[in-house]
DNA sequence: GTCCACATGTAACTGGTTACATGATTGG
DNA sequence: CCAATCATGTAACCAGTTACATGTGGAC
C-alpha cells in the first residue's frame, strides 16, 4: 500500500495532473518507486474517493481536459499516519541472483554478456545519481528538508555503487570460470534427475 | 516470471516435495526470492502441467499424501533458456525511502524509532550471512559451483552492509534536525495546499 | 479416540503490467 | 482538414498475499 501515499507525497509537494505526475515519477520519485500512467489515474481515482484529494476546481473535468489535483487535510493526516507506522522491510527480490543460482545448476552459457549489460546500465545510473548530487547539493549548508532529500539521494547513490562494484568482482570470477566465456561445461538436456544433493549454501 | 525458475532451479538441485520446497525457501533460495507455500502449490501445478516436472512415481498422489517432483529434460531446457536470456534489472522499490521523502514534508515524528528498528533488522540479517559464508565457504578452494553460491552470499552480505551503514548514517542525521526525536516541528493537520514548490530534488 | 503437527490444496483479493480506446489541442 | 501529440482513461491479465479448507498419521 504505498502507492497512494507516493501520490500524496508528490502532490503535496506540488499539485499536479495525472500526466504531470507520471512525468515527475520517472525522475525523482520514480527512482525508489515507479508507477505508469495506469497505475496513476486509477490511484487518482480511488484517492478522491476517500476524500484524501480533489481535483482543483476551475476546471471542467473531460476526457482529453488535463485535471490537477491538490491534497485534502484528511489525504495528509493519512500520509503522516503512514509515514509514522511501523512497517517491515520487505525481502529482496531479485531474478540476477537467481540466474545465477540457476548458472550453477545449468551453467554459465550466455549468462556473462547480461552481466556485463547490467553493470553498464548500473554504471549510467550512477552517473545520474552523481549528476543530482552535483547540481541539487552542492557542499555547503543544506536545509533540513534537504538533509532528508540528500540522504535519500545518497542511499541511491550507494546501492548502485553497490551492484557497480559487486557485478565487476562477478565478471572477474567468470574470466576464471572452467568453460570460460559461452561454455560453463554443461550439457544442454542431460536427463534431469542426474543432479544428487549439491547443497553447499542451501542449508 | 521468475517463481517457476527459481523451483526448477531448486528441485534440480535436490528433487523436493512442497513443503520441502517451502522450508528451503525459507533457508537460501528464499534469501533473494521468497514464495509462500500456496505460491508453490500453485506453480508446482502449472509446471506439472506443462511438462516440465513430473512427480516422482511409487507415490500415490493423496491429499495429505506428501508428493515429491524431479525435473524432467524439458523443464532443464527451460531453465537453461531462461538463465540465459537477457533480462532488465527492475528498479528499486523501497517504502523507506519514500517514508523519508514523505517526511520531509510532513514531518518525521515518529520514523526514528523504525530506522532503528530496521537496523537491528539489517544487522542480525548480515550476521545471519556472515554465519553462512564461515560455516559453508572456509577461506580455500572453492569448486567452480561454490564460486557462483559464494559470489552470491557476497551479494547478500554487501547489501546488507550497505543498508546498516546507511541506516546509522541516517540516524545520525536525525540526531540534528530541528524538533529532534518525536518532532520535526510539523502541525498534523495544516491545510493541505499550504505547500509550496520546494522541489530540489525534484526536478 | 482425540488432538496436534504435517502436508496439500482452494478462494478471494490486491497491486502491478500490458494493450488498447478516446477525446482535445496544435501545427502544417 | 489531417496528423501528431497531449491527456485521460478502460479492460484483461498476472503475480503475490491472506484466509481458510481438507486430509493423514502419530502421540497420548
Amino acid at each position: 500500500m504505498s502507492l497512494p501515499h507516493a501520490i500524496l507525497t508528490a502532490l503535496l509537494e506540488r499539485p499536479s495532473s495525472g500526466l504531470e505526475l507520471t512525468r515527475r515519477f520517472d525522475k525523482s520519485i520514480g527512482y525508489f518507486w515507479s508507477a505508469t500512467h495506469q497505475q496513476i489515474y486509477r490511484e487518482l481515482g480511488k484517492l478522491e474517493a476517500e476524500g484524501h484529494i480533489r481535483a482543483l476546481p476551475s476546471q471542467q473535468p473531460a476526457r482529453g481536459q488535463r485535471k490537477s489535483y491538490e491534497v485534502l487535510p484528511a489525504g495528509r493526516a493519512e500520509l503522516e499516519r503512514w509515514t509514522a507506522a511501523a512497517q517491515d522491510p520487505k525481502p529482496l527480490r531479485d531474478a540476477l541472483l537467481l540466474r545465477l543460482r540457476a548458472a550453477a545448476v545449468v551453467g554459465t552459457a550466455g549468462l556473462e554478456g547480461d552481466l556485463r549489460r547490467h553493470l553498464r546500465l548500473h554504471q549510467r545510473q550512477l552517473e545520474e545519481y552523481r549528476e543530482i548530487e552535483r547540481r541539487d547539493f552542492p557542499p555547503g549548508k543544506d536545509a533540513p528538508q534537504d538533509r532528508l532529500h540528500h540522504l535519500i539521494l545518497r542511499a541511491g547513490i550507494d546501492l548502485e555503487t553497490f551492484w557497480t562494484q559487486w557485478l565487476s568482482h562477478a565478471l572477474e570470477e567468470f574470466a576464471g570460470l572452467p568453460g570460460g566465456p559461452g561454455g560453463g561445461g554443461e550439457v544442454t538436456d542431460g536427463t534431469a534427475s542426474s543432479d544428487g544433493a549439491r547443497t553447499t549454501p542451501s542449508r
